[in-house]
DNA sequence: AACTAACCGAGACGGTACGTCATGTCTTAGG
DNA sequence: CCTAAGACATGACGTACCGTCTCGGTTAGTT
């Protein structure tokens, strides 16, 4: 609805803002401000902080196209393994980290963001992965994917401990193992 | 520093609440109207909403005394299922998941929470699950700890689709598998 | 800054409110809730209830405009009287006394508004009195009308005692005896 | 009701309040902790931060024992000017100001506060002054006291203008000139 | 010397108000 | 026609005081 130059005055606003201020004191105000635009025009488009931080994280992975682009050398583990450490790598990185724990924080209390989050970005990076492990042969891969990125997110959102390379390593071998075995890529 | 009654009345007003009305919406002031208790009482005890839903889930899991009491009949992929469906009833009993859902947007934005929620509650869960592996013969129970609990929570975090009997079997033994084998229980 | 609407409305609250509780006790918080108005509008066009309560007490000289009008009839005395009477007549009338108590209690504390108030009002309404003094002969008109006002305020003010008509006559006696004779008027 | 010296020391932090924030803002909570005396025991004995201040003042007066000493050389309109001079200084005192406004904004809105004022210190200042001028062969001893002590007052209240040494002895010469002219002293 | 009051500090408590900020709606000008 | 600018009612924020209420400890005068 908004103008494609709205659209990204707004989207760069809350980039700034997200690396700037604590997540949690990101207000339709202050993007406004920030954006140099009025609220109504906020209003206008999006109905939430929460849904302009999905937009702008939605348009980050858009403009870049195409989901999560899962490597395929025919090595599965090592492409895991690469695919570990890329997504480890955008969750810790700074620019990004403060607007991916905004919006997972909003998909709590917003139902509608939450199915909006899980059909546009959630399920096209599992299908991805999917994919991957069915080409290496893996029996149920959906599952598996799953188990994958959930060891990843559990200690990423809970703020249980670090990502060492050891640990990713540790982590696609298990993850494998639990796939039941499978093929050799 | 609250006297133990206003602390229970806190408490309850909170359970209340979530049970009520939407979790985004729970307010230092609505707290303290439902509690009968005044702003100023809660503020001398906790320092934001956050901080009373996690003193109150606390609470609660001390009431009941001991985390999470791991069961050990000696199968220990039985021993798992039936942890993992206490879990997940406990993740989607409509009293608990917005107390639940509520403390993990908080946990996003409030580091200090986070920590607490880390040492007082994540740990001590995972490592009764990871004693329960170790008993059953698992190399390194810590990690496969996380990859059972993760996916779990991946899922229903990102509210990526239901628990059903057969996914939560099949969880178990995927996570068994990525364990390394291992003993039989 | 306020909409004359606004102002209207939160000038009759405050008028309301000044006959029906103690001047005291008188809030932004009560302001606003009797003008039917928002709190941050009050606080966007005065800064203290003193504020409002002098706005108030300006908008009703304003209205019925020009401050004060001194009598001329050529009988200087006579005019002083009438002019005292009118004016102990409005410190005593119910519904002005308790804002203009509430207005001097607050300049003491509040050197701003002791400004203002000095400035658009008090300055003004000696100088009308001044002039009719000078009209009437009297050498230093300037002293003469604060030794005329000081000594009912000091009386008001102090609660000492009340004013009869006696006392009137003989209070503007003495105060063009104390003017040095003076003309006839 | 408190031990003299629980007294004492709430006259002392109520006076390096006085000193050192603006009157406006002292409340029994700042007081109490001042003095290092609890709460209840300032409830216990007064009952309004205008109540405290009063009674520092009377103790003051009392202290230096006697309320005004009115001069008696003779010499009436010396006496008066040197009285007028001492008042002023009291009045402009940085120290004893701030007091006397507060009390004075006090009396506005407490009626029981007003009349002890009025009893304890107003009336025999007055009485004072007009024994002085009875002496002095002055008719009406009492309303000429209030004119004396009226236009000071309303000069020192509305902060209309400062005292210099000359309006003092005019207004001494204008309220005796008023008073009828009276003896020579 | 022991007893008995009254006085006291400390501070939790239910409240009211403070002054500020954000929300979402609506109105007013200006480009 | 769309927009920025911003007034507005609403309501929450976090803080400061209010006046009341225990709770123990300590002065003082009695006995």
């Amino acid at each position: 609805m908004a103008r494609p130059r709205t659209r990204s005055r707004v989207h760069e606003a809350v980039l700034a803002l997200a690396r700037d201020t604590p997540i949690g004191s990101m207000s339709m105000e202050g993007i406004a401000a920030r954006a140099g635009v009025s609220k109504q025009t906020l209003y206008r488009t999006w109905p939430s902080v929460g849904a302009i931080l999905f937009d702008a994280l939605l348009a980050r992975s858009v403009d870049e196209h195409g989901a999560v682009t899962v490597p395929d050398t025919g090595d599965l583990a090592g492409d895991l393994a690469a695919l570990a450490e890329a997504t480890v790598a955008e969750l810790t990185d700074p620019l990004q980290e403060p607007l991916l724990r905004g919006v997972t924080a909003a998909l709590q209390a917003d139902r509608a963001l939450a199915a909006q989050y899980r059909d546009l970005l959630l399920r096209p990076q599992l299908a991805g992965i999917a994919d991957r492990l069915r080409r290496g042969g893996v029996d149920d891969p959906d599952d598996v994917a799953e188990l994958f990125v959930g060891a990843i997110l559990h200690r990423w959102l809970l703020r249980n401990g670090t990502f060492d390379r050891g640990w990713v390593r540790r982590h696609v071998a298990r993850t494998l193992r639990g796939a039941g075995d499978s093929g050799v890529g």
